[in-house]
DNA sequence: GCCAACGTTGGC
DNA sequence: GCCAACGTTGGC
């Protein structure tokens, strides 16, 4: 009996464990979350977005906090995710602006995550020096036009970026 | 299912 | 404040 051949382990792609969310620092910054511990992440009504909140982000996975819409956008601190994805209370909420007539408490359509402060980084990594930078260029922070809130970040991005500190 | 109109994001 | 890029909506 010929010994059956061994089949090359098939190739798995590693479960992307880190993160980088964005937050307008008029409205929710690094201090804010540095304050409150951890914060339900509420709001988010884009469905790519949802789905990595809801379908690829494990507790304990890192983020980086991320400031836009400000004077110096960038990279501020680095927090984690603290819950499993849940439904988002302030789409069933009308006086809220995050409020979705067309959900329902039988059908939720946003979830999100508890985040958890973990530190401030030492400065600011700006958006500047990582569009710079070309072993980042497909990152989809730095591409054109990109608007997702709630985006993954690959292993040797995160080295690469937590190495600039 | 197409696509124009519209609203939002977010860098600058 | 401007405006390019993008996602969503709704008429057809």
């Amino acid at each position: 009996m010929s010994a059956a051949r061994s089949k090359p382990a098939p190739i798995k792609a590693a479960r992307i464990k880190h993160w980088l969310m964005k937050s307008e620092p008029d409205t929710f910054s690094i201090d804010d979350l540095q304050a409150r511990g951890s914060e339900p992440w509420d709001g988010v009504r884009n469905y790519q977005a949802r789905n990595f909140m809801r379908d690829g982000m494990r507790v304990g996975d890192g983020v980086f906090f991320y400031h836009s819409n400000c004077a110096e956008p960038g990279i501020v601190g680095l927090a984690e995710v603290a819950s499993e994805a849940y439904p988002d209370p302030s789409q069933f909420d009308p006086k809220s602006d995050y409020f979705d007539p067309g959900a329902s408490r039988v059908n939720p359509r946003w979830v999100l995550v508890d985040v958890a402060f973990v530190r401030k980084l030492k400065r600011t990594i700006t958006l500047k020096e990582l569009q710079a930078l070309p072993s980042l260029a497909e990152m989809a922070l730095v591409r054109k036009g990109n608007r997702l809130s709630v985006m993954p970040v690959t292993a040797a991005e995160w080295k690469t970026i937590l190495d600039l500190e």
